[in-house]
DNA sequence: CTGAAAGCGCTTACAG
DNA sequence: CTGAAAGCGCTTACAG
C-alpha cells in the first residue's frame, strides 16, 4: 500500500495565517520573512518589498503571543493609576493610552486606589505579561515596587510628578512641579490683596502634600502662615466634601478670606454650597482650586484654578516610553511640562 | 574524552520558574503539573495536593503568552466603551476590570468614540490577541463588527442596552430599557403638572434616541406631543453645550415649563446657566436630566435625574461573561438591571 | 544578507 | 488517572 499523501493544508489547523504560509509564498524562509517585516536592518531591500507584498495579500499579523514567548517581550505597555474615579487620571489614561496604540500597542490597565501594597500587587501581575514599558503615576512607591522596576529591566516613565532637582539617579519622568504650582496659586491670591488664605487637601497623597507644601512656603515668603489654616483630611475628593470643608470653614474661621483647595471638585462643591448658604464668592471669601476640570468654567462664579497639562503628560510620557523602548535615551529624562494659573471670577 | 556532563541549571536562561521546573520538583510530568494546577477533574487528589505545594514553594506562575499560544486563547478580556471623557462608561470600565481582574483576567480596553469603523477596527486589533472574553457597548454595531464578534467564536456579552422584546436569537446582554426610562421621567414630568416638556438629545447616539422615542411615547400617551419641542445636536455631551441649549430654548419657546436633558452634564449646565440668567428653577422651568452623575445631588436645585445601575451593569455584564467562557448558559441571557427616578429640587 | 534549527513555556490529543 | 510527544507561531543566536 502506497504512502497515502497527507493532506495539502496551506494554513495551520487555527485557520490563522501565519509567518510560515507568507514564507513560503514569498519563497524565503520564515526567519526572513520575521527580519523583513520587523524592519530589521540587513535584509536585501528588494526582499523586503515581495514579502511586505506577500504578507499584505495574504493578510497576515502576527501573533502577539507567539512573538511575546520567543521575544520575551510583549506588545503589551502597563499604566498604573490611582483612581478612575478621578477625571485627571482618565485624562491621562484616554492620552497615553491613544498615543501607544498608535504605534501599535495595547494599554493594560491597573488602579491602585492610592495604596501602595495594591500598586505593589497590581505591578507583579502586570509584569507578568512581560509588557514592554511601564507607565506609573507619581514617585512615590514603596521600595518592592521600586525593586520589582529596577529587576523587570521594563523600561518605565513616571507620570505627572518631577523629583526634587537635586536628587541624583532620578528616573524617567514627565509632569510638573506640583510645589510650585501650589505656591504660584497662592501668590495669585496674596496678589489679590488675599490674607488669611486657608488650605483644604483631602485624600493626602504625595502630589497634593507637594501642594501644601507650596502654600506654606508662599505664605511663610509672605508672613502670613498659620498652621491652623491647614485643613487635612484623608476622605477621597468629591464634590460633597467640598461643600462639607467650605461649611466647616466657614463656621469655624470666619476671619478666612479665601481658600485654596486641593482639587476641582472640591472647590465647586464649595462654590455650590456657597450658594445655597448665601456666602457672596469672591467678595466675602475667594475659591480657588487646581487641575481645570470639567465644569470648573461653567460655575457660578466661574473658579479660579491651576491648569494642569494631563493630556500633553500622558502624551509625552508615552512618546518618551517609546523611545525608551527603541533603546533610545531621551532629551530630557524628566521633562516638565509647566502649569498655568487661571484667574477667573470667584478671586 | 569522556562526554562533558551539561551544566545542571535549575531554571531556564529567561530565569523564570517554569512548569517543568514544577513537574520536576514535585517527581511528576509536566502534563500532570498542567492539569493539577488548573483544577482539571481526572487528576488524582493526593497528587494536585503535592503539586500545589511545591508549584507555591517555588513561586511558580505560569507564562500567559505560552497558555495563550498553546491554548489559543489568552487571559484578555476585551472592553469596548464609547468615550472615556463620560463618566458614565469610566464607571462601566471601573466595575467590569474589577470583576474581571478577581478571577484573574486583564483587562484590555478600547476607546470607539461613537464611531463604527473604529469600533470595527479596533475590535480587529483586540481580537488578535485571541481574548477569552469580549464586553461591547450597547447593540448598534456595522454588520462587519458583528460578524467579526459572530466568526471570532469569543464569548460576548453588550452592555447598557436591551434588544426590543420580539427580537429572536438575541445577544446576551446586561443592561436596561433606555425607552421605558425616558418615558417614565416624562411621566413623572407629567405627574408635576408640567405640559410642554422639551427633550434636549446630543450625540445622537443609539441609547440617546431611544429616550427620545420614550419622550415621545409618553406626550403622545398624554396627548401632548408636539415635534417642535425635539432639539437635536450631533455634538459631544459637556456642560458647556447643555448651558447653550437651555438658553437657546427658553429664548425660542418660551413656553417650554420643563426640559428633560439626555444627559446629566447637559442638565447640570442648564442649571448653571439658570442661575446666571436669572431663571427660577423649577418654579419657572422644570429641568431633568440622565444617569444621576456625579454633582447632580449637589446642584442648586439638586437636580431631578433617572439613576441609572452602571457600576452594576458592568459588574453582572462580567460575571455573565466570566460563566459563558466556563461554557455555562446564564439563566438570564438578557439581564434587565432597571433604573431609578430620582425626584430631586429641580422639578 | 539568508537559512536551518533550536527554543520560548505552555496545552492537548493520543496512548496506556 | 498519568506521561511522552507534538505543536502553538514566532524570534534569535549560530553558521555560512
Amino acid at each position: 500500500m502506497p504512502d497515502p499523501t497527507p493532506p495539502a493544508k496551506s494554513h495551520r489547523a487555527t485557520g490563522r495565517v501565519t509567518l510560515s504560509d507568507v514564507a513560503r509564498a514569498a519563497g524565503v524562509s520564515a526567519s526572513t520573512v520575521s527580519r523583513a517585516l520587523r524592519g530589521e536592518r540587513a535584509v536585501d531591500p528588494a526582499l523586503i518589498g515581495r514579502v511586505r507584498a506577500v504578507s499584505d495579500k495574504l493578510g497576515y499579523v502576527p501573533d502577539p503571543a507567539a512573538r511575546a514567548l520567543a521575544s520575551q517581550r510583549s506588545d503589551h505597555v502597563a499604566i498604573l493609576i490611582p483612581l478612575l474615579s478621578n477625571t485627571l487620571f482618565v485624562d491621562l489614561l484616554d492620552s497615553a493610552q491613544k498615543t501607544l496604540r498608535a504605534a501599535g500597542y495595547q494599554t493594560l490597565m491597573g488602579v491602585t486606589h492610592y495604596d501602595a501594597s495594591e500598586e505593589e500587587q497590581l505591578l507583579r501581575e502586570l509584569l507578568l505579561h512581560r509588557p514592554a514599558g511601564l507607565l506609573i503615576t507619581g514617585l512615590d512607591h514603596n521600595t518592592a515596587t521600586r525593586k520589582l522596576i529596577g529587576h523587570s529591566q521594563v523600561p518605565c516613565v513616571h507620570l505627572m510628578d518631577l523629583p526634587a532637582s537635586d536628587q541624583p539617579e532620578a528616573p524617567y519622568c514627565v509632569g510638573f512641579r506640583q510645589t510650585d504650582a501650589g505656591a504660584a496659586l497662592t501668590r495669585h491670591l496674596l496678589a489679590q490683596g488675599r490674607r488669611r488664605i486657608a488650605f483644604a487637601a483631602v485624600q493626602l497623597d504625595a502630589r497634593v502634600m507637594q501642594r501644601l507644601y507650596g502654600w506654606r512656603l508662599a505664605l511663610q515668603e509672605a508672613g502670613l502662615y498659620e498652621p491652623t489654616l491647614e485643613w487635612l483630611n484623608p476622605a477621597p475628593s468629591s464634590l460633597a466634601l467640598g461643600g462639607v470643608l467650605f461649611e466647616q470653614i466657614m463656621q469655624q474661621r470666619p476671619a478666612v478670606d479665601a481658600i485654596f483647595f486641593c482639587n476641582d471638585d472640591l472647590a465647586q462643591g464649595a462654590l455650590l454650597a456657597a450658594l445655597r448658604l448665601g456666602i457672596a464668592v469672591p467678595s466675602r471669601v475667594a475659591i480657588a482650586g487646581f487641575n481645570d476640570l470639567t465644569g470648573s468654567d461653567q460655575m457660578l462664579p466661574t473658579l479660579t484654578t491651576v491648569r494642569t497639562p494631563r493630556a500633553q503628560i500622558g502624551e509625552a510620557a508615552a512618546r518618551m516610553l517609546l523611545g525608551l523602548m527603541r533603546g533610545e535615551s531621551p532629551d530630557r529624562p524628566q521633562l516638565d511640562l509647566g502649569f498655568e494659573i487661571v484667574h477667573r471670577e470667584s478671586s
